[in-house]
RNA sequence: GCCGGUGUGGCGAAAUGGCAGACGCACAGGACUUAAAAUCCUGGGCCCGUAAAAAGGCGUGUCGGUUCGAGUCCGACCACCGGCACCA
């Protein structure tokens, strides 16, 4: 499709349109308090005198994750979700609703700096660059964003707020009595600390941003720390390179604090069930009991955290982790050498070597012993790296006889195997890791797992041996990166009156602080951060030295839809007034939001956005952060719901024409700005949608485009006169320099279309498509909507009259899907004069969404199929009233029917009435 | 290994337990055209049949079950995609 004719001309009417929106600021959403000219179409559709919360109609905010601008431009995978959103928030004005959608820029990362590095210019610059033509591509898709709500996460005017929340979060501790972060001031200090150092070390220990001298994720090829969510398979996220552990001091952030609620408010939210698993499995809650062993000829003892304490019996060794603390302690003299040369060994492999599959277990004797509580036999303590130090307490009780690593172990070191658990019928016991009967067990031999376990740990709790206890693999936050492109903290170091280097918090006052300027972005060998480098920036007047760490990426998108609110705030993050109406639960008092009908969708305000768009790649990073920044704000009183995003939707992945995931290498990657040009932003918007269900992964087909393209120019020709287009065509060949709106003036109204009664059929067809896109779209289910509107335009071309009326409403229709077409269709239909109750002033994008009414859909006569025995043998028409007894009369008349049933018994004949007739024989 | 998802024409897909394949792509035939493009009309799951039909049989990953009736519900399995992965 390269030389043929254009079906409509989408490039001047798109631009028109384009034009009029901004020029308009059609899309604009109104904060109560916020003045609205009354000109604006909002205004107009809803008779508005002022913008008081309760004389705007019920709110609907609908947000996307916002884009990293890289270098690359768009890809067609963003304007997959944005159009879905698009059409949803263009749906929901048309409802009545006040429509937040808002659009900004991730704009710090590592893609920027790295860049940076290579050229030698300013990160800002090129985010500058990028940012432009992100903004140009996505403007010229018609998406209906409020401009005027636009954030970029680089400018000191946003992060001036990351910062003020990281303060937050530092002025913070989380009481466990009430479960929520309070004010670090609320701590009482414990009355045995005597020095002004210990009380401070103390409330230190107990913020919910502190500092951390412990093993981390190094990534020596990018020269930074990085979280455990950013390392797949032990390598990193970003650029695949090896990532080691290594002791380093950092910034944490205390998200195990809120491990419960993060996992107990999923049950509030409406997530797709994966993504809510994937979440609950990264917080990885486990019920069990931390039982107490005491060091045989010792007065210490090893806490440990087990699943299973009714198979504390069979705990016939105990295994550490190397990092283990005690180790050293532990190692006897014989085995000394042993140990140290196995914890260098260790120490050696990166993560990735030492999570390596179907690996063989190693390990040494410490040549110590510990005690079974339970069976006060002494049992070999080694050590292992298949024991993790980060979890539990970096000790394990070895239960070979039904613990498949523990097995594994002990035979290749010839340890004792146990039963303990009496498995189900025919299963062998060894290795029998499910439920079953205690064994061997003198406390609780005979009872079931589930029992077994609450006697034992009862038990131990009297005897002071162990306890109850919850784990989780979740680990908190590491919230520092040795980085130039990202946010300084607000905090300085200060060496105090004993010597101690303290930090502080910086006061709101100085905020934002501004990253240096540099010459050199390059990360450094031995984890010093770039902004270190900036000596003169380093030291305050007072003597003190700015931290130079900088946040991580996911700062900035924690909090972005709370900035969208009010984005141009300079006192606040955002005004609590507009906080309260986007994201609280109080409803409005009036409600103008239209559409009653049984198919509308419910009409009660959500708590927080109410629909969250994007990829999966966020399930357990921006998603997880986010929520856990956002319940930060809540318990401190600056938000009003415990959730962020009440509705959650991951659209598919698209992949290449060739079914593979799209990529440089392959040569697979559809340039959004080709099939813009050749096919228009309508099309290539419908096709997008059109391709399958939102969620599904589905490969692109540039010939499904062109299907797309040609519905259009059907829908066109459907309104536009063939010879008036022709020439108009003729015109632009011409050129001349026509302006376009002088140009688009030679098309006609097709001369079907009259202001006739539409006929009953006609209104049939209509209300058919009316009823299909409504339940469609309140499904989410833009492709079945889309092929709804197509059964429309095939029927109507076949019409000899029109309907005003009738078109009309089907361009109410199509308008979200095919924004320009329908606009510019809606302009020339309405010009004349007004068709029905329609408000001809308004404009398309805010006229109100039609009813179906269910009683025009009734058929006079039905084509009803009739079985035998389950199987379709004939068709029958029968008038719609027709009753149990008629339909079952006539379907024993049928000719076809009688071959498959005469000379049987008929047992029974299920009617159901308006659907299907089905003889039943012997 | 565990968790989640998906299996339907040549392809993307559609189907409140009730006519499988809507809608679209690709393809084939026809109209218009000097010709092509565009447009319009027609056809189509597979098999067997037939000059062409009709009639018939088989069909939603596999095997079984529930039901008058299963793509849809239940059980077992297989394949693919995504996530987690020595988490005690």
């Amino acid at each position: 499709m390269s030389q043929s004719r254009k079906q409509y001309p989408f490039d001047l009417i798109e631009q028109k349109w384009q034009q009029a929106w901004s020029r308009q600021e059609t899309f604009r959403a109104w904060n109560p308090g916020d003045p609205i000219p009354h000109s604006h179409p909002f205004a107009r559709r809803h008779n508005l005198r002022d913008t008081q919360p309760d004389s705007l109609p019920p709110k609907y905010y609908i947000l996307d994750m916002f884009p990293y601008p890289s270098g690359a431009g768009l890809h067609v995978g963003h304007p997959e979700g944005y159009t879905a959103t698009d059409i949803l928030a263009r749906y929901r004005r048309a409802l009545g609703f006040n429509v937040l959608h808002p659009i900004g820029w991730d704009a710090f990362g590592l893609p920027a700096e790295q860049y940076a590095i290579k050229t030698r210019q300013h990160p800002r610059k090129t985010t500058e660059a990028n940012i432009a033509t992100f903004k140009r591509q996505i403007q010229s898709l018609g998406f209906t964003y409020d401009w005027s709500r636009e954030v970029d996460t680089t400018d000191p005017r946003y992060f001036k707020w990351t910062q003020w929340i990281f303060l937050q979060i530092y002025n913070s501790w989380f009481n466990p009595v009430t479960r929520r972060a309070e004010p670090i001031g609320t701590l009482k200090d414990p009355s045995d600390l005597k020095t002004e150092t210990e009380r401070r070390a103390w409330r230190d220990s107990k913020r919910l941003a502190y500092v951390s001298e412990a093993p981390v994720n190094w990534c020596p090829e990018l020269g930074t720390v990085l979280a455990n969510e950013e390392v797949i398979d032990g390598k990193s996220e970003v650029g695949d390179f090896p990532v080691i552990r290594k002791p380093m001091r950092q910034w944490m952030l205390r998200i195990t604090a809120y491990a419960e609620r993060l996992l107990d408010d999923l049950d509030s939210i409406d997530w797709s069930d994966s993504l809510k698993e994937m979440q609950r499995n990264w917080i990885g809650r486990s019920e069990g009991a931390e039982v107490v062993f005491p060091i045989a000829d010792s007065a210490k003892s090893i806490p440990v955290f087990t699943t299973r304490p009714d198979t504390l019996f069979g705990a016939t060794y105990m295994v550490l982790a190397p990092e283990h603390p005690l180790v050293d302690e532990l190692a006897t003299p014989e085995q000394r050498n042993a140990v140290r040369d196995y914890k260098a060994g260790v120490a050696r492999k990166s993560d990735l070597e030492r999570t390596e599959l179907a690996r063989d277990k190693t390990g040494v004797f410490t040549g110590s012993f510990a005690i079974n509580p339970v069976t006060q036999k002494p049992i070999p303590i080694w050590i292992a790296d298949y024991v993790l130090a980060t979890y539990g307490t970096g000790a394990i009780m070895a239960v070979p006889g039904h613990d498949t690593r523990d097995l594994e172990f002990a035979r290749m070191f010839d340890l004792p195997i146990l039963k303990v658990v009496e498995p189900p019928a025919h299963e062998p016991w060894e290795g029998f890791i499910g439920e079953g009967i205690a064994v061997n067990s003198p406390l609780i031999d005979g009872l079931p797992t589930h029992e077994a376990k609450r006697k034992i740990i009862d038990r131990l709790e009297q005897e002071g041996r162990g306890r109850r206890t919850i784990n989780y693999k979740l680990r908190d936050w590491l919230f520092s990166r040795q980085r130039y492109w990202g946010e300084p903290f607000p905090i300085v170091w200060r060496t105090d009156p004993a010597g101690n280097l303290q930090h502080e918090a910086l006061p709101e006052s100085d905020l934002p602080v501004l990253p240096p300027p540099l010459d050199d972005y390059k990360p450094t060998p031995d984890g010093r951060p770039p902004l270190a480098r900036a000596t003169d920036w380093i030291t305050l007047p007072d003597g003190s030295t700015r931290e130079t760490n900088t946040m991580p990426q996911w700062a900035g998108s924690c909090w972005y839809y709370l900035r969208y609110l009010d984005a141009r705030n300079e006192t606040a993050l955002c005004d609590p007034r507009a906080e309260r109406y986007w994201m609280g639960t109080t409803p409005p008092s009036s409600s103008t939001a239209q559409g009653d009908h049984a198919s509308s969708p419910d009409r009660k305000p959500t708590p927080g956005v109410d629909l969250y768009v994007g990829g999966t790649e966020h399930a357990v990073l921006h998603l997880l952060y986010a929520r856990f920044w956002h319940k930060v704000l809540f318990d401190l009183g600056h938000v009003s719901t415990p959730e962020p995003f009440f509705k959650l939707v991951n659209q598919g992945l698209i992949l290449g024409e060739d079914g593979q995931k799209m990529s440089k290498s392959r040569g697979n990657v559809i340039n959004p700005d080709v099939i813009l040009s050749e096919y228009g932003a309508d099309a290539f918007r419908l096709y997008e949608m059109f391709m399958g269900p939102l969620e599904m992964v589905k490969p692109w087909n540039t010939k499904g485009v062109e299907g797309v393209y040609r519905f259009l120019g059907r829908a066109w020709r459907l309104f536009i006169d063939e010879t008036s287009h022709q020439t108009f065509e003729q015109a632009v060949t011409a050129g001349g320099g026509a302006p376009a709106e002088a140009l688009l003036d030679l098309l006609r109204l097709n001369e079907a279309i009259t202001d006739t009664e539409p006929s009953p059929d006609q209104l049939k067809v209509l209300h058919a498509c009316i009823k299909k896109v409504t339940e469609d779209l309140n499904g989410l289910r833009f492709n079945t909507a889309i092929s709804a509107l197509m059964v429309f335009v095939n029927e109507a071309l076949n019409w000899k009259t029109r309907p005003r009326v009738v078109l009309a409403e089907f361009l109410v229709l199509l308008q979200p899907f095919a924004p320009h077409l329908a606009e510019e269709l809606w302009g020339r239909l309405m010009s004349r004069e007004k068709a029905g109750p329609r408000d001809t002033a308004l404009a398309l994008a805010y006229q109100p969404w039609p009813g179906f009414d269910p009683a025009l859909l009734v058929e006079d006569t039905l084509e009803i199929p009739v079985q035998v025995n389950g199987k379709l043998r004939d068709r029958i028409a029968v008038p719609a009233t027709a009753s149990r007894q008629d339909l079952e009369t006539a379907a024993l008349a049928s000719e076809k029917a009688r071959s498959f049933y005469e000379g049987k018994t008929v047992r029974k004949i299920i009617v159901v009435p308006g659907k299907l007739v089905n003889i039943v024989t012997d």
